[in-house]
DNA sequence: CGGTATCCTATAAGATACTG
DNA sequence: CAGTATCTTATAGGATACCG
């Protein structure tokens, strides 16, 4: 079979997360951003592009836009993470990881990631299901 | 200080390989994509969008255009992935997992990783620099 | 506060043709 | 084979205004 794009995870994801909108809103997602907002400031663009993006995450099941309501205010409404939005943090733990050694400037990295209570540093690291670290070198990728 | 998307590490990565153009090339890389022509027939893009691609992809340093020569025939290009492009690999297996669990239709995953020799699987699992896993909730990401 | 409506621009990407 | 040139379309995203 030729190679189709169609059944490729990869792609698959992107259609997803496959902007830097789409990204960076699962990165606020994760930061613990919940209100329209706060995502609006935040991401650094335009109402009508984030209020698009949430859209499109929430139809895909990484958000949901879940009612709440303070006491003595009337009802709004908030964007969670789902499981399937959360699952997504190892590809942001990795394309923070990359950026940092790859593509920060002097000031170093704004965006930190630690173990809680442990509080050291965390990275990916990627992991045979026979138990064995996969060393660089040591993955192979086929297309099938 | 406020918030700054141009010191955030996932943002500045995004703007190298923000693109699904971007991101299928270096898939492609990774499995093993060398000429022009190959890159475009698996991509599944037209060749203008697809040499933009590469282009930038070498000038941020991804991909190196190194020259090569078969016996008898003239001199032709390749695109080689340099250290800093080989490094992408955990944010596309992270990629990968993700279309895996979450985007895969009903004939399951075409792209497959496996460990070399060992055979099995490869994901990415998450780990603090005190070298524990690090669990589902256990990560705390943080905007400095 | 949490958006929608409109209009505009920039860029990603498709289509086709051509060249060294 | 490895692109470039040209043209077109679709979409991401910016700017501004407005609304419940």
């Amino acid at each position: 079979m030729e190679w189709d794009n169609a059944t490729c995870s990869i792609a698959l994801a992107l259609d997803v997360v496959g902007t830097r909108s789409a990204m960076l809103a699962m990165r606020e997602a994760h930061l613990g951003t919940r209100r329209f907002d706060d995502f609006v400031r935040r991401i650094g663009q335009g109402e009508p592009a984030v209020a698009a993006r949430l859209k499109e995450l929430v139809a895909a099941g990484l958000l949901e836009r879940v009612p709440y309501r303070e006491p003595g205010q009337r009802t709004r409404h908030e964007y969670q993470l789902t499981t399937k939005g959360r699952e997504l943090l190892p590809v942001l733990t990795a394309l923070r990881q990359w950026g940092d050694a790859w593509q920060t400037g002097p000031e170093g990295p704004s965006l930190l990631a630690k173990h809680r209570g442990c509080g050291a540093g965390v990275h990916t690291v990627l992991r045979c299901a026979a138990g064995h670290d996969v060393p660089d070198g040591e993955l192979e990728l086929i297309s099938a």
